[in-house]
RNA sequence: UGGCGCGUAGCUCAGGCGGUAAGAGCGGCGUCCUUAUAAGACGCAGGUCGCGGGUUCAACUCCCGCCGCGCCGACCA
């Protein structure tokens, strides 16, 4: 039989026996094996690094990966998990800093690369152990001894392989990057670090005159040969490395008249704010649109880098010569290897980015430091090459007069060279104002990062050289693909994502740090020619290499040296061959590493070793059904996913191997922010929010996972509250266990043994196969509760299903909430006594059964993804009798299909009205302060639609003992105690009327609505005289609205009222008074912690007749229903008396067990 | 400063192809019910559906503008 159930059931520590069970049988690898050869499920595991303690974000992550591979693996899907973990990138090198106490790159190669990369891979399995206890509590199913790492050395040389791909198509490149850069400690900082040290500082606001050229087109607009652009900038310092000035080509740009008689070009809104500045007359000669002036050149406020450069003035002012012809005189000037470069012409470009906001709306540009001057200067750099038709030969130069260190150098001013350039700035105004193009000067207060380490140093931007991959030709690949993902929420797709897309720029690959990826490619020492490499073994297939040495007198010095580490810096950098491009000369890796986003992108293939392993089981796992991460990834993994993806494998990827759209993954939930309890964002130094553990070992991983998925759409930023959590036991878990614990105590009592009923072939008991068992009966024979609940159960099953097919699982989740209140609160309280009945083997009771036992068997398959716990649990148990016939586990079992034939929507709905019926009832009695208790004579119900009035009628009982009144009666007229209200069906009168609804509305309110309800039962429509036009309503065109009238007691709904006779005769309060004395019975029983089966002998001693009265009038119903074969007016000896109240009667009861 | 999202009850959040009593859960208060229930039922209080404008017979819902919050970016030339 049934395992009894304990009276307090601990959610955690049934948690642990379920995980024991499933290692003890490993039912994870049993479930995946019975789904061999099914459908494929394919999910991809985003890499977590495991070098920080999980957190509750990664929780709700964990969850939600697990929920649908154990959902679709149910549905008969073969769904393989393998795990991964992330383990290159700054972040790591920063831990492992910190545990050092260094900080600056040089104090990482004073304590020496290979000891520093040998402390990294160490520290990435600092809190593998917190990550795998987590992953298994949370009841997350993946495989975690197949988990791929991405610094092993399969990984790594895969990454290789695509990189290599890359390259040999052009797609990998080197070029410049405009950085954060902390000059004094000779590094480029990340994007957090900066954030972390932003400053308000007044800096230098200066207005600077740019002079323009004398062009014949200059003139053409009505410049004058003294005219000046006017610029603004806050950096003094970058003006010698001035390139360009951009304006906006759609504003209007004034030509003014100073006082002093000169000439400024600026944009018109922003005359009076200039004109304001400096209290001087600034008379608009003219307007023109910026795009008028592009293409005007100025002489720059500096021109010192000019000293590399011969014949300057024929390349900064070419005149009027046409640009090819221009071209050409360069490439006689410089040409020698068949490259040249120059200098990029001082002149006006039109730039969308200006406003006019602040400043002049004509910007400074220096490429060398700013992001978005640095773009202007590639696009610069395009166009030369779009001039020449061909591979660049001809690349403009970029100016910088500042080295790495942060101090100018010989090609800044001369005043300058060598000082920093921030110091420089009142210098380089004092010199402009000397030469006279000093315009204007104020103080400008801002907020400017420093460094985060060393507070006084401003950061600058800074341009390094670096590699790319020429992501942004792909864009409308990237674009067309991602059109095919299912985003969940989908505004993804076209919001966040896609507006990503649509301003791609080339991927920033290379790290100038020491623990990723190593770029595999070589460089010739003579030449300067690269090769990339695919994998280690071509590398050792190079001739003449020589260098391995340092990785073998390494491993031999430890040999704990994990191999992985061989294809690591620094020993792959010593690893040199002889080059192909010149005798003699050797290759040599570059010294980047890769950016660890590429690793985690690359984990489609590379989980596998692709392409130079697991080929196959590439082809089979690829692309993914549904991946899952928090919003924060949409620029990372979700992107680097796809980039890498679209590159490689797109239609013009560069892979011969070419997949679909989309790809690499088909369906997407991005899950929204976990905040702390606060709705702050979590913070350990807060400690606004509760480690996972205390969670499990409070409330378990259900009530964890059930919080997660039925609260809220997994998109929404989620509040981690304690309470939230607590709360879904009693809402859910627990009223699920009490209707378990129900049938079980009840099988228990009763007999009823499912083994000893069912024979035959078993294996996950379902409808088909209980049908086999002896006292079955076909739903269709059943009385009608149980067909109702059937119902109810196999349409929540199809929704369910429905719901979770799309990747609802909020939905899905409440449609499951809603089975199980349905189940605890109506079916199983109004078949209580179907229970109680002593009638052991009757049909009735058996039905009942059957019913209960099928309904928790099902509810059981269906909640099992969202609580394997619970579930299991249940299933252990309900199963029990048949152990050994059925699966051992409910995660082996089908996920229900639900029976179409046994829903019944009529009588759902049907069923419905009446528990409204029965609501309304108890509201009514509310109202009229009349106590359950007391039953009443009997209750009228007026339906404003009466189609399912036969049924109800049918269904009287139900209604009687709910509301505990004689009789139930159905009014047609209920004149006496409603009044009746015809409204306007709006959605479907307005169409037709329009304008005149209002005045429908008003007459239909006015007139008597109990006539006009006759008037349509007569005549089957109301005519109304609506502003001159006959309008015919018929019973579509109208909605009837009852309410009572006052002085009953009756309760109103939606489309019925219910009114109570409150009359009370004698006899009726008599039985009250006998219902109280049973509640004060079973009060006492429970106390005395009686079994359900005891019997009893009852005494009441009371001075009060009545209640004497009351108790002999109605013997035989006290002593059924408390199992009591004797009630005496005396005290009982052997047991002690209990003053009680019974129906305000004061009383001693005594109650003795047989 | 841009993109995206959000703003509905004390709290956490649903809902809506525009249709005229605005929903749930929790919390509070009150009443009732109980031989499964650390439960459950019923009720009460609590809402200018962020603000302003527009479209419409009808706007919480659609459109525009604004304000506030969050996230992701950018920028301070």
């Amino acid at each position: 039989m049934f395992d009894p159930i304990p009276s307090h059931v601990s959610f955690p520590q049934m948690e642990e026996e379920v995980l024991a069970f499933w290692k003890a049988r490993d039912i994870y690898g049993e479930s995946l094996k019975r789904r061999e050869g099914g459908p494929k499920f394919v999910f991809f595991e985003g890499p977590p690094t495991a070098n920080g303690m999980p957190h509750p974000g990664h929780c709700l992550t964990r969850a939600i990966k697990d929920l649908f591979p154990r959902y679709r693996t149910m549905r008969g899907d073969y769904c393989r998990r393998k795990a991964g973990w992330d383990t290159h990138g700054l972040p790591v090198e920063v831990e492992v800093c910190k545990e050092l106490g260094i900080h600056a790159k040089e104090e990482i190669e004073a304590y020496g690369i290979e000891p520093f990369i040998q402390k990294c891979q160490q520290s990435v399995w600092r809190y593998m152990q917190e990550w795998e206890k987590l992953t298994e509590r949370i009841g997350f199913w993946i495989r975690l001894d197949e988990a791929y790492v991405t610094y092993h050395q399969s990984y790594v040389e895969s990454v290789w392989w695509s990189l290599k791909q890359l390259f040999d198509k052009g797609l990998l490149y080197q070029g410049h990057k405009i950085v954060w850069w902390w000059a004094q400690g000779g590094t480029a900082l990340s994007a957090g670090e900066v954030g972390q040290g932003y400053r308000q500082v007044a800096d230098p606001s200066v207005y600077v005159k740019f002079p323009i050229v004398a062009t014949e087109s200059a003139k053409a607009l009505g410049i004058d040969s003294n005219a000046s652009l006017l610029v603004w900038t806050t950096t003094p310092w970058t003006l010698p490395s001035n390139q360009f000035a951009a304006v906006h080509p759609t504003l209007d740009y004034a030509i003014v008249r100073d006082e002093d008689g000169s000439q400024f070009v600026l944009a018109a809104a922003l005359v009076p704010s200039i004109h304001e500045k400096v209290k001087r007359e600034l008379k608009i000669e003219k307007l023109i649109k910026g795009s008028q002036l592009v293409g005007v050149r100025y002489r720059p406020p500096f021109d010192y880098f000019t000293r590399e450069i011969r014949n300057i003035d024929r390349i900064v002012f070419p005149g009027s010569i046409d640009t090819k012809v221009f071209l050409k005189r360069l490439q006689d000037e410089f040409d020698n290897d068949g490259t040249c470069s120059f200098m990029v012409e001082f002149k006006v470009l039109g730039a969308e980015f200006v406003t006019t906001d602040s400043g002049t709306g004509v910007v400074h540009i220096a490429p060398a430091f700013g992001e978005v001057d640095y773009e202007v200067f590639q696009k610069q750099e395009e166009r030369f090459r779009h001039v020449m038709g061909g591979p660049l030969r001809v690349r403009p130069v970029l100016l910088n007069t500042v080295n790495p260190d942060g101090k100018f150098n010989e090609q800044g001013p001369d005043f300058c060279v060598g000082r920093g350039v921030k110091d420089c700035d009142k210098d380089i105004t004092r010199n402009l104002k000397d030469r006279g193009l000093l315009f204007h000067q104020e103080q400008y207060i801002h907020e400017y990062p420093f460094c985060w380490r060393a507070e006084e140093d401003p950061l600058i931007q800074y341009p390094r050289r670096s590699w790319f991959i020429k992501t942004s030709q792909f864009k409308d690949e990237m674009l067309a693909n991602n059109s095919h993902i299912n985003w969940l929420p989908e505004h993804i797709k076209d919001g966040r994502f896609g507006n990503f897309l649509e301003t791609n720029v080339d991927w920033a690959l290379s790290r100038e740090r020491f623990w990723g990826t190593p770029l595999p490619i070589w460089v010739c020492s003579e030449t300067g020619q690269m090769e990339a490499l695919d994998s280690y073994e071509q590398l050792l297939a190079k001739p003449g290499v020589e260098g391995t040495e340092v990785w073998d007198s390494a491993k031999q010095q430890n040999p704990e040296l994990p191999d992985d580490l061989k294809v690591h810096k620094p020993y792959i950098d010593a690893v040199t061959y002889d080059s192909p491009f010149a005798k003699g000369a050797r290759m040599q890796r570059v010294t980047e590493v890769i950016d660890c986003w590429y690793d985690s992108g690359a984990m489609p293939f590379a989980q596998w070793g692709y392409p130079h392993t697991g080929r196959d089981a590439f082809a089979d796992q690829f692309p993914a059904d549904f991946i899952s991460e928090a919003i924060d990834q949409t620029r990372g993994w979700f992107y680097s996913q796809l980039a890498i993806s679209t590159l490689l494998f797109g239609e013009r990827g560069t892979c011969d191997e070419k997949v679909e759209y989309p790809h690499p993954f088909k369906n997407c939930i991005v899950l929204g922010l976990m905040l702390g309890e606060d709705g702050q964002k979590m913070s350990k130094s807060k400690r606004n929010y509760r480690e996972p553990n205390e969670i499990f070992v409070k409330y378990g991983a259900d009530a964890l996972r059930w919080y997660f998925f039925a609260n809220q759409p997994p998109w929404t930023s989620i509040r981690y509250k304690e309470q939230a959590i607590k709360d879904s036991i009693p809402e859910f878990l627990l009223r699920l266990w009490n209707c378990y614990s129900f049938f079980v105590t009840y099988a228990a009592i009763d007999g009823f043994d499912p083994a000893a009923r069912i024979g035959g072939k078993l294996e996950q008991l379902s409808a088909e196969e209980l049908a086999s068992a002896s006292g079955y009966r076909p739903v269709s024979e059943r009385p009608e509760i149980d067909r109702w609940i059937l119902s109810e159960l196999n349409r929540t099953v199809r929704e369910v299903v429905q719901r979770m097919d799309a990747y609802d699982n909020y939905l899905a989740c409440q449609k499951l909430n809603a089975f199980v209140d349905a189940l605890s609160n109506w079916y199983i309280r109004r078949c209580r006594d179907r229970f109680w009945s002593d009638e052991k083997d009757s049909p009735d009771k058996l039905d009942a059964y059957f019913t209960l036992y099928e309904c928790l068997l099902t509810t059981t398959k269906l909640i099992a993804p969202f609580v394997p716990f619970l579930a299991e649990t249940l299933w252990r148990n309900l199963t029990k009798p048949l152990a050994g016939k059925v699966l051992e586990s409910v995660h082996l079992c089908d996920y229900p299909a639900g029976d179409a034939l046994v829903v019944d929507d009529a009588l759902s709905a049907q069923m419905a009205l009446l528990r409204d019926i029965a609501s309304l009832g108890r509201a009514a009695r509310m109202d009229a302060k009349l106590k359950v208790r007391q039953p009443l004579a009997r209750v009228e119900v007026v339906l404003s639609e009466t189609t399912h009035q036969p049924w109800l009628e049918k269904h009287d009982a139900l209604l009687k003992e709910e509301l505990n009144v004689k009789e139930v009666r159905y009014a047609t007229e209920g004149k006496e105690y409603i009044t009746y209200q015809v409204q306007p069906n709006f959605k479907v009168l307005g169409p037709l009327v329009g304008k005149l609804l209002p005045k429908v509305k008003e007459l239909l309110g006015k007139a008597n609505g109990a006539e006009l309800l006759a008037q349509l039962k007569a005549t089957g429509q109301i005519g109304l005289a609506v502003g001159g036009e006959q309008v015919e309503l018929t019973s579509e065109h109208v909605q009837v609205r009852l309410s009572a009238k006052p002085g009953w007691a009756a309760a109103q709904g939606a489309g019925c009222v219910v009114v109570l006779n409150t009359e009370v005769t004698p006899a009726l309060v008599q039985e009250g008074i006998a219902r109280d004395v049973i509640r004060a019975v079973q009060d006492r029983r429970k106390e005395m912690q009686c079994q359900y089966t005891d019997r009893i002998h009852v005494g009441v001693v009371t001075e009060t007749a009545e209640l004497r009265d009351a108790i002999t009038a109605n013997l035989t119903m006290i002593q059924e229903a408390t199992l009591a074969t004797k009630i005496t007016f005396e005290a009982l000896a052997g047991s002690e008396g209990k003053e009680v109240e019974i129906a305000d009667f004061a009383a001693k009861l005594f109650v003795n067990v047989e």
